[in-house]
RNA sequence: UGGGGAGUGGCCAAGUGGUAAGGCACCGGCCUUUGGAGCCGGGUAUCGAAGGUUCGAAUCCUUCCUCCCCAGCCA
């Protein structure tokens, strides 16, 4: 093995600022050459492609440097949360393919110790018992531009609080009754140090512990010590949380505990995609899509249920970057990193998706032959296999055009094309109906070039793909495009759903080898895309979902063309 | 108008004082039994702007402009 090959995925990948930072630390001795990550997710929904660069950032880094990555859920807001949303997770990173050992960890689990520190505070004269409203407290929080005002009860005891928070916790407050906040500085320009809230009273049931506990710490009083009890050395986030760091510091100070250093990058966002966990809730709730997997949703579920692998995942996650500037990539991206994996490995099949008749008016009827086809042309180990061909066949429609416009080199009235890993055909007549609709295509074929060659050395501009109509079995395609017809959908995300996102041809032909696919199997049917088996699929029926078209030139002159 | 960030070709993104990587997209061509794949070639990027320092600036200094985030008892 060289050197090249046994450098890992996180280490050959060019470095970034992250990345930059961690190796000052390591040769400062910041943290003795310790790196340890982690990845928080909230379990109020399901992870989409965004979290995936979080979730390879996290992970990559930690391998990088030979460290460990833990998993962690941030479940301080029972309102919210569901263990639905906690198996999801799991699943989704384990698809990715990331591996935290044992190092499933919960906020939830250091509740005790967070109730413990919070008690310190107070003692210490820096937390206190508040019982303004809720809109009060917003209202003496000030401004961007003014600065907030104490509360009245800024300066209760040490005792008082103590007392007060002790009832808290014990249930005899309602919910909304007081809060308890840190002592800060309410003419901070940073709002977030303006006195935060560290504890509301929720009488809620939480996934995990249950009824144990009514008051519930928030998320900026617990994270940071979150990270600081699993030992985190690097506490990798995103952008907008740049302005809370200084009130986690705040608090890890002021409690003298274990240090992390958090550092903020720029999340994925993509074109014609969202990436709010609230609308992509909205879109499930409301019925626009079929549910979190549906195959046009952008979350990990959806995508792979689209298809989608986790090495194309990976790939684009390797390929965007980590930086600081807020940025949109464009999904043609994401659509190259998945072409280029499924290309690699995926299966060639025919399928013929819209079809047409065409009758091979020279060929002896009742005659049935086997044509052999290869099965991937980039993995010869993947070999060929067998296709019944006979008289009566099946063409995708838009494979032939009476009246065709330049640059169309398909099969058109007299024009030759090979039929692939079959034989050459001409066009001799065009079928209609009473209503002008054309029924059936008429050809002629040359039993010379059997296998798609002439031996004359003739040659033909297309190649079309075909089924043997009496031995095609059928199926149901699912077409789908892009979830939005904006490359950035606004506020109004509602009004640029695509209403053509998704296609549904309920009578496709395949091939018998189709007929029995496995789940979890890529195939590319030929000149139109890479298609995945759908959980929808029976045993008389199977449903494919496709992943993403191939790179299509003829569209794209046809859209030229106008 | 307070605080915190960011501005490099259409989209990402390297570069950290020595004269602008790479990927995607796009446009040509070659090749081709997938109009797929592959191969070759193509961009004068006023490096947000203006001043300044320097032999030399995307990189340093000054001023300005634009965009993003923060006023949940959400995360």
């Amino acid at each position: 093995m060289n050197e090249q090959n046994a450098l890992t995925e996180s280490e050959a990948r060019p470095s970034n600022f992250v990345w930059d930072i961690v190796d000052e630390h390591n040769a400062s001795g910041r943290f003795g050459g310790k790196v340890v990550t982690r990845f928080p997710p909230e379990p109020n929904g399901h992870l989409h492609i965004g979290h995936s660069k979080a979730i390879s950032l996290d992970f990559g880094t930690a391998e990088r440097y030979g460290g460990t990555c833990n998993l962690r859920f941030d479940d301080t807001n029972p309102v919210k949360e569901e263990q639905e949303y906690i198996d999801g997770i799991i699943e989704d990173i384990k698809w990715l393919g990331f591996d935290w050992g044992d190092r499933i960890y919960y906020a939830s689990d250091y509740f005790q110790q967070l109730y413990q520190w919070a008690v310190q505070l107070i003692k210490q004269g820096v937390a206190y018992v508040d019982h303004l409203r809720a809109d009060e407290i917003r209202e003496y929080r000030g401004t961007l531009t003014e600065p907030g005002k104490n509360s009245p009860y800024r300066d209760r005891t040490v005792e008082e609080n103590l007392k007060l928070f002790e009832q808290m916790k014990n249930g005899e407050i309602p919910d909304g009754g007081c809060v308890l906040r840190a002592k800060i500085d309410m003419a901070s320009p940073n709002i977030n140090l303006r006195d935060p809230v560290m504890y509301r009273i929720l009488h809620e049931s939480h996934p995990r512990t249950g009824d144990e506990w009514c008051i519930y710490p928030m998320y900026d009083w617990a994270h940071g010590q979150s990270d600081s009890i699993e030992g985190i050395t690097h506490s990798i986030c995103t952008l907008e949380f740049e302005d809370h760091r200084p009130l986690y510091d705040w608090f890890i100070d002021q409690l003298g505990i274990h240090h992390p250093q958090q550092i903020e990058f720029a999340r994925l966002n993509l074109t014609y995609t969202i990436m709010s966990k609230r609308k992509l809730k909205q879109l499930v709730d409301e019925g626009h899509v079929s549910g979190w997997d549906d195959p046009r949703m952008p979350t990990l579920s959806g995508l792979r249920r689209r298809g989608y692998t986790p090495e194309a995942i990976r790939e684009l996650c390797d390929t965007v970057g980590v930086a600081k500037s807020n940025s949109v990539v464009e999904v043609e991206l994401l659509e190259h990193t998945i072409r280029q994996d499924l290309n690699r490995r995926a299966l060639r099949r025919i399928a013929v998706l819209d079809p047409i008749k065409v009758v091979i008016v020279n060929y002896p009827k009742g005659m049935v032959e086997e044509m052999e086809m290869v099965n991937n042309p980039e993995d010869e180990s993947a070999g060929t296999r067998k296709v019944l061909f006979s008289r009566e066949l099946y063409i995708e429609r838009e494979d032939f055009m009476e009246d065709p416009p330049r640059k169309f080199y398909r099969l058109s009235p007299g024009r030759e094309v090979r039929l692939r890993y079959a034989y050459f055909i001409t066009c001799t007549d065009v079928i209609k109906d009473v209503d002008g609709e054309i029924k059936e295509i008429h050809c002629t074929y040359d039993p010379e070039t059997k296998g798609g060659n002439a031996p004359d050395g003739r040659k033909v501009k297309a190649t079309l793909h075909w089924l043997s109509a009496p031995h095609a079995k059928t199926a149901e395609v699912r077409l789908y495009d892009r979830l939005f017809s904006t490359p950035e959908p606004g506020k109004d995300f509602l009004n640029d759903i695509n209403p053509n996102s998704l296609e549904v041809l309920e009578n496709c032909y395949i091939e018998s080898a189709l007929a029995d696919a496995k789940a979890g199997e890529h195939y590319q049917f030929e000149r139109t895309g890479y298609f995945y088996l759908d959980p929808d699929s029976t045993d008389d029926k199977p449903v494919f979902n496709r992943t993403v078209t191939l790179r299509d030139t003829w569209a794209k002159i046809q859209k030229k063309q106008g």
